[in-house]
DNA sequence: GCACTAATGTTAACTACTTGACAATCTAAT
DNA sequence: ATTAGATTGTCAAGTAGTTAACATTAGTGC
C-alpha cells in the first residue's frame, strides 16, 4: 500500500477536525481554535513561562510573545513577574479567562461527542491507542535512524 | 472518554508526519512539504486551472495565483491559456517539474515505509480505513445536525 | 567575584496564508 | 441579442506564524 495515502487521510481529517472546531467557537465563544488551544493549554499548566508554553505549544517565543497583548487586552490572561526573579515571566488565566476556557471546552466536547457518535461507530478510545502506538514508532525509527 | 484527546493525538500525529516529510524535502530537494503537495496535487490533475488546484489543496485563489511565479521560475510549472477561452488558466508540470515530482514522492514513500515499519506494527490499511470511517461519520453527522 | 555561557522575552523582517474588492469573461434566461 | 448572474484570476490589506538578532538576566566554573 502507498504509505502516503494515510498521511493524506490523515490530513483530511485532522482539517475536518480543526475548522468545524473554529467555526463552533467562532460562532458562539468568539474565539478561533488557536486562541482556545492557547487559553487550554495555559490552564494545564501552573503559571508557566511564556517561553515553555510556547514549548506545550509547538511554536515559537516570539509567536506568543506577539499574541500576549491580545489575551491582556481582553482581560483573559494575566501577566506578571515572580518577586525575585527579573528574568521569567508568569502566566495565568484570570477568573474570567478560566470561565471562558471552561465554558468553550465543555461546549466543544458535548458538541464532538455528538458528531463522533452513530451507529457501527468506531471505538475512539482503541483508535487513539492506536494512534500513538504509531507515532511512538515513528519517533523511535527516526532516532534509531538519526542515531546511525 | 474525553473525546478531544483523540483531536490532540491526531493533531500530534500528523505534526511529527508533516514536519519529518518537510526536513527530509528541504534536506534533499529544496522543496517544503507545502511546494510538495502542490506539485503532487497538480500531477494527478489533468491540466488544471488554478481554481480548481486551490480547490484540490484546500486553499484560496488567491493562495494559489500569488505561489504560481514562484513555480514558473524555476519552470517546474507552465502556465498556459486554452485557445477560445480568454477566461481560464491551464497549469501543467514542465518536464522538469514532472522529474522533481516523481523522484520527491518515491524517495519520501520510501523513507515512510522505512519510519512505519517495525515489529508488532500497525495494520496501516486498516488503519486508514478506520480514519476514513471516522471522517465520513463526522461529515454527515454534521450535515444532519445543520440540516435540523 | 568575575567571566562565560545559556536562556528569556522582544523586535524586525519575512513568508504564506486569509478575506474582500475588482475587472474581465463566460453562461443562461428571456 | 442582450442582459443578469457566476466564475475567474489578481491585487491590497490584514493575520499568524517563522527566523535572526538583540539586550537582559540567571547560572556555573574557577
Amino acid at each position: 500500500m502507498n504509505s502516503s495515502r494515510i498521511t493524506f487521510t490523515l490530513n483530511e481529517l485532522v482539517y475536518v477536525l480543526n475548522s468545524t472546531a473554529d467555526r463552533m467557537l467562532r460562532a458562539n465563544f468568539e474565539l478561533t481554535y488557536s486562541q482556545f488551544l492557547f487559553l487550554v493549554t495555559l490552564m494545564s499548566q501552573n503559571k508557566p513561562t511564556p517561553s515553555y508554553l510556547a514549548e506545550c505549544l509547538g511554536v515559537s517565543r516570539a509567536a506568543v510573545s506577539q499574541r500576549l497583548s491580545w489575551f491582556q487586552e481582553r482581560s483573559l490572561v494575566k501577566v506578571s513577574r515572580v518577586s525575585g526573579n527579573e528574568k521569567n515571566l508568569s502566566l495565568e488565566l484570570t477568573r474570567k479567562g478560566e470561565l471562558l476556557t471552561n465554558q468553550s471546552a465543555d461546549f466543544l466536547e458535548k458538541e464532538f461527542r455528538i458528531l463522533f457518535d452513530g451507529r457501527g461507530s468506531v471505538d475512539l478510545e482503541k483508535l487513539d491507542k492506536t494512534l500513538t502506538q504509531v507515532k511512538t514508532q515513528l519517533i523511535k525509527n527516526m532516532e534509531s535512524r538519526n542515531a546511525a
